[in-house]
DNA sequence: ACAAATTAGTTCGATATGGAAAGAAATCAA
DNA sequence: TTGATTTCTTTCCATATCGAACTAATTTGT
């Protein structure tokens, strides 16, 4: 029977960490989109109006670097708000490979009656820590986010 | 920095805390992810693995427990698994429902040589952090994601 | 001016995920 | 025993996500 790795105080240190880390992220979603998503608006389609609604009309790239996410994947997100009425494509007519893409009346108006009360989740959820632990937590996810993107010098 | 949406201080901490703990969670699973996936093993796969190969045969409702998900999901990750020969389902002969989900040699091969390079991979990303900052991060996502779990007395 | 390279979006195929509902098997109640 | 309920898994449907390949429009190089 393979001993469960038995690793350093080290690994275990940064594997305990990793698995927490993902757990909080992850419960703090479910707890604060679960209204959101109630109320039929996708997390990623609740980014996208909160992008649109507090900057204003951007391009299909834009909005997918603003979620770190790829942009054939924004096609499909706003193909589908497109259809529920939230947004719409506008061609720019002075480069014509670029889509704007605003939100419409609709689209506000839902996005306003939700934005208030997700703020109020998210105070509520998080607090459970202490001002200054908020603090704390924010530099250190911060830190651990901005490492050194590894330039794989890796073989096996 | 321009914020939108104008709140009180206690806002501005929740929902930047917010956005940087999903980002720090993020960049770790993709950077720590990479290579797993680059073998042919998505995350969700490697994580059944870790399971079955650390703990032994399962049930498709205790993996989906261990992973916080549906287990509706977790048929078509083992359906996927199966196919690629990592695992195999076997009835339970007592009790006719339940199906356990169990490792096979070559799923056992590929995990035992993604593992430990996975481990190196994990200690070297949060490496960006010390030691004492590792365990006070682990602490602080811990006390958030124990969170109460809102009974939400919102029965309408 | 025309071909090549670049850039913006889209399409396709695969995986993952969750809710709702269906199926199958076990258990419980009468 | 039979019918209702519970439990475990699957199926169906919708969304999200990524990589790769594609189209369309612009820019660059010669």
């Amino acid at each position: 029977m393979p001993s469960r790795h038995q690793g350093t105080e080290e690994e275990s240190l940064a594997l305990d960490l990793t698995i927490k880390l993902a757990r909080a992220a992850q419960a703090l979603m479910n707890r604060v989109m679960g209204q959101i998503v109630a109320a039929g608006v996708s997390p990623s389609q609740f980014g996208v109006l909160d992008a649109l609604y507090h900057v204003g009309p951007m391009t299909l790239g834009d909005i997918a670097k603003k979620h770190l996410k790829s942009p054939n994947n924004m096609t499909s997100v706003v193909d589908t708000m497109e259809r529920s009425g939230l947004v719409e494509r506008r061609r720019c007519e002075q480069d014509r490979r670029v889509i704007y893409v605003d939100i419409t009346d609709k689209g506000r108006e839902i996005f306003s009656k939700l934005w208030p009360s997700h703020v109020e989740r998210i105070v509520d959820a998080v607090s459970t820590l202490s001002p200054q632990e908020q603090v704390d937590l924010a530099a250190l996810c911060k830190k651990l986010g901005q490492a050194p993107i590894e330039c794989d010098g890796s073989h096996d």
